[in-house]
DNA sequence: TATGTCAAGTCTCAAATGGAACTAATTTCA
DNA sequence: TGAAATTAGTTCCATTTGAGACTTGACATA
């Protein structure tokens, strides 16, 4: 799939970094990274769709509409990059923007029919992907994995 | 920390996807994004080094000595980016390259005693932020998280 | 020992990214 | 009320990133 990574089809287990000076975190950044990378890989290919872009239109699915700093805190990403992926979804007219009656900076963000269209085309390839992802884990392990992973994104610390 | 995010010091517990299309795994995203993106930035800003660099220097010193290849394994990235990594660590001096002799194509490569104490000296935030996180965890969590997500580690599927 | 295939790593180039400065609207509070 | 501070979002610019082509070395098969 991605011809910059070496060979491998599978990580070595004797790879796999244990009692690192992180703990899970470390676990969590690879997998994170490792699972994300190739589905955006390949919606740029096959969709000419930026991350940012899938970011937004998943969440805005998700939520009905939105403001910009809304999805900054949703995604933990920075607002230039919300504010560019926006513009860009718009042009495409995947997404629609409208005034905030109360305040005049907010733009209120909605999909169009042919954003949530594309949406639903899309997250058929990620929802494989998670599903086969997560069907390595017995129902325990899942519901254990979805607690603490929402314990943990609730309380997201800021530097120290 | 971060005048491009909005002001917001901690996200809204309603601006959490729960129930979403990718169950856990956004969350793993969120949090893992969330978490190191504030790291890197004091990084490169402190110490003018990059997420990159770092994960090398991290690698290095907990596997002693690895190869490039290697390193695209344990990190999930990609290869051109480990390489550029390796040559930018390599000039400052923080790590050292020597020929495999029994493969002229692959270089080992370990760290200076420079880069030891550099290493040394950036790990400390992050293993303090990261203490700090998990501390949010009680002891069954963190064992149940420490399971869970080194399961998912070695068995991360390639795209289907 | 030729020859085709694969693997490790580098290079090029276009696109994505993030920090910082900026604009414009809103809120605070003297 | 009106100046100062804050907030939402955009733009600019330098850096980082990743896909793909490329180079060189190893190896398999004949």
């Amino acid at each position: 799939m991605n011809k910059n990574q070496p060979a491998q089809q599978f990580t070595h287990s004797d790879l796999i970094l244990e009692n690192n000076a992180i703990g899970s975190i470390w676990q969590i950044c690879f997998v994170a990274n490792s699972f994300v990378f190739p589905i955006y890989a390949f919606y740029d290919k096959q969709y000419k769709i930026s991350r940012m872009e899938f970011v937004i239109l998943f969440i805005l699915a998700h939520k009905g509409k939105l403001m910009a700093w809304e999805m900054c805190i949703m995604t933990g990403l920075p607002k230039n990059n919300i504010s560019r992926g926006v513009k860009k979804l718009e042009s495409k007219g995947l997404i629609k923007r409208s005034q905030d009656p109360k305040d005049a900076r907010r733009a209120i963000l909605v999909t169009t029919k042919t954003g949530e269209g594309l949406y639903q085309e899309l997250i058929v390839h990620y929802t494989r992907r998670a599903d086969d992802f997560l069907s390595l884990l017995d129902e325990d392990d899942k519901n254990d994995l979805d607690r603490i992973m929402l314990k943990l994104s609730k309380s997201m610390p800021t530097i120290s």
